[in-house]
DNA sequence: AATAGTATCAACCGCGATATG
DNA sequence: GCATATCGCGGTTGATACTAT
């Protein structure tokens, strides 16, 4: 729900995601119901109600999906943030159950990491670059990987690379907050994935400097690679795909070794590594 | 086993937008 | 039109868990 277009469904009826709330003056009635409640529970918890929302919206709410971000996920949210930025509550509706907290929990501590540690800036040309040419590719092609191994006696021959998109939208049509007579609004969105810049890319639209050359990407087979070997070398001799390697760029650390923590799991480190020496 | 460093995530804070009297 | 209350958002912080030494 957007607060600032806030819409009622009544008088001093405020919609919400889940019910009508009411607005307005306290009638006699309410104010008695308060009243018999404190009674009965005391003051009770003394958390302002500020505090209890959040409670109730980010952690008790029986929708409120817990556990790892899964690969599909991962993908949506860079997806999400390369067209909205940090608009974490809008990213939030097409990933229910999780909160615009856990969302912007694992930007900062899951993708500003990676972007860290590659020493380059999170909102730079560069790291998006990786992203998009790169990190989102790979996302497609364990997510391709996985439903492939899920569904292989079942639906092997189904699977191949033209088909990744119809694998993903119909989650996306469920995803979409808006029902499907909106699909078409600029609300809606529909998975990319390709690696082909998108026009309408909110990047594109606030960096003033980011004059995007999509061809170079297309025409240049190796240029998949070369965001990585040109942009995020940080310039002491070493380069990404060098470091770290005993370190959290493979595995995701919870010893499940689904590698659902980070964007990077051993097989795109070695990929990586490959593509960069290659390059040199 | 103890300590230091790091990662994660729930909660807090301040702000702007909106509703209401 | 103004003052106040409420809501929800995004940025930030702090507690805890985990890992390395």
């Amino acid at each position: 729900m957007d607060v600032k277009g806030r819409s009622s469904s009544g008088p001093n009826m405020v919609n919400t995601e889940e019910e009508d709330l009411k607005r307005g003056p306290w009638t006699i009635e309410e104010d008695f119901k308060l009243i018999n409640y404190i009674s009965i529970h005391g003051k009770g918890l003394k958390r302002t109600g500020k505090s209890c929302r959040l409670r109730w919206l980010n952690y008790l709410r029986p929708d409120v999906r817990r556990g790892n971000i899964t690969l599909e996920e991962q993908l949506l949210i860079l997806q999400l943030h390369s067209r909205w930025g940090n608009r974490w509550s809008k990213i939030a509706q097409y990933l229910p159950g999780r909160t615009d907290n856990e969302i912007k929990n694992y930007w900062r501590t899951r993708v500003q990491k990676h972007a860290k540690q590659l020493k380059c800036d999170v909102n730079s040309k560069e790291f998006k670059d990786t992203m998009r040419y790169l990190w989102m590719p790979r996302l497609v092609e364990r997510i391709q990987a996985a439903t492939t191994t899920d569904t292989a006696s079942a639906s092997a021959a189904t699977t191949s690379n033209a088909s990744i998109e119809q694998m993903l939208l119909p989650n996306l049509s469920y995803y979409t907050p808006d029902n499907a007579s909106t699909a078409a609004s600029s609300d809606s969105i529909g998975i990319q994935v390709s690696p082909i810049s998108d026009s309408t890319d909110y990047y594109n639209d606030v960096s003033a400097n980011y004059n995007p050359n999509q061809d170079y990407f297309q025409a240049n087979h190796e240029s998949l690679i070369s965001p990585i070997g040109s942009y995020c070398n940080n310039g002491d001799g070493t380069d990404f795909g060098l470091m770290e390697l005993n370190h959290h760029w493979v595995g995701d650390g919870d010893g499940d070794g689904d590698g659902s923590h980070n964007l990077l799991n051993a097989e795109d480190f070695f990929f990586l590594q490959h593509q960069f020496n290659f390059n040199m």
